[in-house]
DNA sequence: TTTTGAGTTGTTCGA
DNA sequence: GTCGAACAACTCAAA
């Protein structure tokens, strides 16, 4: 055994197919696990409330698995820097290794790091864990990045090749050291317990990240393509809260699912198709690596002079409590405070409905998803948000408007979603049910809201909002 | 350099 | 109920 070597737990929190982790086993050190908490580090963007909830519960599996193995994960707070030099000085570990992570501000602080790790003698080596292909991987024929998904895509995907994910250790030979906290006491849990049915919704950790897989490839790939649309139905594979802190990787997804199309060839369309969401979160993260003032400011310039409504506390407060009088906007927004997590074809449409129909500020809806969702993850959170807002990189067109009412009575056709989350509609029939207004004394029943904006008027008034920002510019 | 083909996820209207 | 066209040009990426 020779010497000391540090893995630095950051957002890869699993042992199978960690590469960082395994390179720093392979060196033959013995092995000291740190995770330290420094959330201003991420600032502007420091993780949100159900983020952290997720995360509690993360590094509690974590300290389990690594226990099993002989190992303690240490946990510190404070600045990073000054944190890892210390144990390089306490340990004299002769190398640091990490998993990358793609935020402008972590990049800048993971780039000083390693220098100044460096510059202390002690090795610095970091690791691709998170992405099918790293964001300057991929450049147009002028080296260039893509703003455009599908030759993206088209190019990402030709180099891509399914490898078998390496094993997690069966025995870890560690070190251990002074000083590491209690995960209690850093204070992820909510004091006030909003949080009380996340449980019943997740396994936050690895094991529950592989179930999740395993549950996927054996029967829901096959129908991903239309279920994937179905609010009402339980098509998609929820992996989306386990990859944003990398419980389970991409390529270690690629792989399983190449082995169920490879083993039931009438599968792989569908396998192709949910890959295809994964070069979506790549095609995320390249952005955002390329553009890093995306997450606060519109990729495209011509949205600085787009004519918002100017911000509408009561409004956007209906639209975050999901009391709207809009019934599949509502049921999204509830599910999500319920469940920490909305489907995803809800999410376009509850986004759709602040930026268009409220025409609030897209910027006021990523802030809430933010603080809300299990899976924020800040690359996803602020493509998807200049996606539907208009304003991002190969968004939709600004005459498309989702009409909430077409929306649901096409992907939930029964309203069973929407009885599901806004139990005020529960007896109210099928033809009514995303649009109860149109029968007020049903509607007086309920005590269910009217609408806080005429879907018609308010469409009219974005489409024209659009005209008046193209004729300015 | 210029040209060309193409572009996640929609809605409305009129035939 | 179903279908196709209009909605707007514009920018990207590659030949």
């Amino acid at each position: 055994m020779t010497g000391t070597a540090i893995h630095w737990f950051r957002r890869d929190l699993r042992l199978e197919d960690n590469p960082a982790f395994a390179a720093a086993l392979e060196s033959g050190a013995r092995l000291l696990c740190v995770y330290i908490h420094a959330p201003h580090e991420e600032a502007p963007w420091p993780p949100g409330a159900a983020s952290r909830w997720w995360l509690h519960h993360s590094l509690a599996a974590l300290q389990n698995v690594l226990a099993k193995r002989g190992a303690r994960l240490h946990i510190f707070r404070g600045e990073s820097r000054n944190v890892l030099e210390s144990l390089v000085r306490q340990t004299g570990a002769a190398a640091v290794y990490w998993n990358r992570l793609y935020e402008p501000a972590v990049i800048q602080r993971d780039a000083a790091i390693k220098q100044s790790l460096r510059s202390l003698g002690t090795a610095a080596q970091s690791f691709n864990a998170g992405l099918l292909t790293e964001p300057w991987a991929i450049e147009t024929g002028d080296g260039g990045p893509y703003r455009v998904f599908t030759p993206y895509w088209r190019k990402a995907r030709s180099l891509l090749q399914p490898h078998p994910p390496i094993s997690a250790p069966k025995r870890i030979d560690s070190v251990e050291v002074d000083g590491s906290q209690d995960l209690e006491a850093l204070g992820l849990l909510p004091r006030i317990r909003w949080d009380a049915e996340f449980p019943a919704h997740w396994q936050p950790g690895e094991r529950g990240a592989q179930a999740l897989l395993r549950r996927f490839g054996a029967r829901a790939v096959s129908t991903y393509p239309d279920e994937r649309n179905r609010p009402d139905r339980d098509g998609t594979s929820r992996l989306s809260p386990h990859l944003h802190f990398g419980e389970i990787g991409p390529r270690q997804i690629f792989w399983a699912l190449s082995q169920v199309a490879r083993d039931a060839p009438a599968s792989s369309s569908a396998v192709e198709a949910y890959v295809r969401e994964l070069g979506w979160r790549d095609f995320s993260h390249h952005l955002l690596y390329h553009f890093p003032k995306t997450p606060v400011e519109s990729l495209n310039p011509q949205f600085n002079t787009f004519p918002w409504a100017g911000e509408d506390r009561h409004a956007v407060g209906r639209w975050q409590h999901g009391t709207t009088g809009v019934p599949i906007v509502d049921a999204g927004m509830r599910q999500l405070w319920k469940s920490g997590w909305m489907h995803n074809r809800v999410r376009m449409i509850v986004a759709s409905f602040l930026t268009k129909n409220l025409r609030q500020h897209w910027l006021h809806g990523a802030r809430w998803f933010w603080d809300t969702l299990v899976d924020a993850d800040l690359a996803n959170n602020t493509q998807g948000w200049q996606w539907t807002a208009g304003c991002g990189a190969d968004a939709a067109p600004y005459f498309r408007v989702f009409n909430p009412v077409t929306q649901g009575e096409r992907f939930d056709p029964d309203g069973d979603y929407v009885r599901r989350w806004v139990p005020e509609l529960k007896r109210v029939p099928a033809p009514l049910i995303h649009q109860p207004w149109i029968d007020p004394e049903l509607l007086g029943r309920t005590g269910y809201p009217a609408p806080v904006v005429d879907l018609r008027a308010s469409r009219e008034a974005a489409l024209a909002a659009y005209r008046q920002m193209r004729g300015e510019s």
